[in-house]
DNA sequence: GCGAATTTAGCAACAGCGTTGCGTAATAGG
DNA sequence: CCTATTACGCAACGCTGTTGCTAAATTCGC
């Protein structure tokens, strides 16, 4: 939930995060671990881990003995007390996908959309979609919410969606009131890669670093993870990435440039020569680390992953030979550890992320734009078991 | 000063910095402009001003009588109540500055450093500079410290530098911890660009959004603020956005890549072409644009505003023509607001900023590395009047 | 002139956060 | 059985911002 003003309110919110983070990237935790990661006090820790463990987020699960003393108490999260619903919507396809709090995906499914679809369209396919993964698992009480990660460009804030790239009846529709409205749940609505590098990130915890996720499937993007938090721009339009120019009089581009990364790789795969859209690739992710100094990046999309290994090492080789200092400057470089599933599930985490990570002061922005339409005011902890 | 658990004191220094933003960006204010822009109830905005008025940070400057009722009080940042001192550390020159809480620059001198200067050289410039710089002017009480800004590779967390490119003398050097002892004040040590948005950041308050600063000097270079602060990347090294590849088979480039746009752009001023040359740099800020939709570029560094309009022109109008939605995504383009004096100016804007500045919690690194050297412990504050 | 309405501002009590001090529970080793 | 050790939480505390309410300073209407 994004506020302008911090109160003690905020406090607990963060430090919460925090320990819910150890939580995620650890199988069991205990006191100490928690008081090791976090810098909290150990009396901090034991109450945020008693709210948890009240709202049944967390549970104890036995002792540790390791010698002398009081056996200190495991603790470990409680993956199925809350679900969230991921959505991805492409062009002619919606995956869906149920996430738990651990961020794993416990359903997916996808389905095929009506060309040149409706808004009216995909909301009873996410309707009759969200009915039918929720049937028998997640009970509708510890369903926090739906996350939609679409094609921009996009409004995150306002929940619009300003044209949807390719899609005719998309110019500026309220996506996020409309859905709310529909399906009865708070929605988040995000662009698909923002939503990609967020399943990556959620999934690693709070030390998570900065990171980019590139993405290839029809086009080319990037989601960012910066500073802790997901980066989308001033207008949600970050990610663009497949629209920079790495050649310049190079052939014409779709966004009316020349020698965009996404023209040029484009040429490469037509040509069938899989392994120069690689390297085309790999030269653009080295232009990211130049700009942004990552320490991860991790390859999507559904056209990366059916030569997942000839781009993986290419991007591995340039990360390594192309950046000088390589030795201390070189980010992890690793394959979507959710395949086609990162979108879906990423948006399936935002929800989560809204809701049991890190809390953003998204300052300076007087609170004069009021929220628009949700169900049941501050979710934070609403959802009881 | 970074931290990563959140207690009350970061709830003090977050709303702190929130009204000390409207104060340095409105020349005068009163008590529902905070509310305003803040969010912030009345009665914590009259706690918050009580505690800056008895530091000295702003005082009353007369009320307002608007029509009914009780006049309120006008308040206004005492710009003079605090100074801090910046240098731009470059290959041949050692740029100071006085900046003061306003973030105005109060005094502003050149000299010149040896060639390939060893570290101690550098620090007897500084020392020699800095006691010229403050003689007539800021009180030692005042002073609240020395904000470096130099070339990279360096480290900012750990003060190092690890080698600067084209000095011989500067690998692995402690510069932070060496320039504290040697001044007896606070050290602040970042890469220029860094510094640089810094200074534009500071002086348009908490409101400034997501903002690059690109620098042509003797190179060309990027410095982000992203999400309200500096980013700086997983090593303190983004920023290397000259080289990135914007011609792929194009010369080679001192980094041993292609096609950079740094090495491009050189061809073109060294033809004498200065009107290709900005349209050069202004390919790679729409890249920038594309990859992370800012609201804001600053132009800067000495080569580029010997040719200022034409680099400007050259931006704003590629800016308007090569993005699409550009009526939505178009970012403000101006010329630093500074001239030559950005990165030095900004150095001693860091100094400032981390004192009454957004506290900024660091995330899930835990506090194992203690921080080197600090002469008194935490400086929030601590200089008084 | 003088009371009513209006606006500003702060005192006082309060709730909620993490912190500190210290007592208690649970274990292993002698 | 006692002691050292470790884990853990109750209770008091200090500090936030918030809420309730009173006081002060002004304009407006009569």
């Amino acid at each position: 939930m994004t506020r302008t003003t911090a109160d003690v309110t905020f406090l607990r919110g963060y430090n919460q995060a925090l320990v819910m983070a150890v939580g995620r990237t650890t199988r069991t935790f205990e006191r100490s671990t928690v008081v090791a990661a976090t810098g909290l006090t150990p009396q901090a820790v034991s109450k945020v881990i008693a709210r948890l463990t009240a709202d049944g987020l967390i549970r104890p699960a036995g002792v540790r003995r390791p010698g002398i003393g009081k056996p200190a108490v495991v603790y470990e999260l409680v993956p199925d007390s809350r679900y969230a619903i991921g959505a991805h919507v492409a062009r002619r396809t919606l995956r869906l996908v149920l996430g738990d709090l651990a961020g794993v995906v416990r359903h997916s499914t996808v389905s095929p959309l009506p060309e040149d679809f409706t808004p009216e369209q995909l909301l009873d396919a996410l309707s009759a979609g969200i009915d039918a993964i929720t049937a028998d698992t997640a009970p509708r009480s510890r369903l926090t919410g739906v996350g939609l990660g679409m094609i921009g460009p996009l409004d995150h804030a306002n929940g619009l969606v300003r044209d949807a790239h390719g899609l005719r009846h998309w110019h500026d529709v309220p996506l996020r009131a409309l859905a709310e409205a529909r399906l009865g749940l708070p929605v988040h609505l995000d662009k698909d890669v923002t939503a990609g590098i967020t399943a990556e990130a959620w999934r690693q915890g709070a030390a998570f670093g900065d990171a980019a996720l590139v993405m290839v499937e029809s086009g080319i993007g990037g989601g960012f993870w910066l500073g802790g938090a997901a980066h989308r721009g001033a207008h949600t339009n970050a990610g663009e990435f497949g629209h920079t120019v790495v050649a310049l009089d190079g052939p014409g581009c779709v966004c009316g440039r020349h020698g965009c990364l996404e023209v040029v790789h484009l040429r490469a795969t037509e040509a069938g020569d899989i392994a120069r859209a690689a390297r085309v690739l790999a030269i653009g992710v080295v232009n990211l680390l130049q700009t942004l100094d990552l320490a991860h990046v991790v390859l999507a999309g559904a056209d990366l992953l059916r030569h997942a290994e000839v781009y993986r090492a290419a991007v591995e080789q340039a990360v390594r030979t192309d950046v000088q200092r390589t030795d201390w400057l070189a980010p992890t470089v690793t394959l979507s550890s959710l395949g086609a599933d990162v979108i879906a599930a990423g948006a399936a985490m935002q929800v989560l992320d809204q809701l049991y990570g890190i809390p953003d002061l998204t300052l300076g922005a007087p609170p004069t734009t009021v929220r628009q339409h949700r169900p049941t005011g501050d979710y934070r902890g609403a959802a009881s078991v």
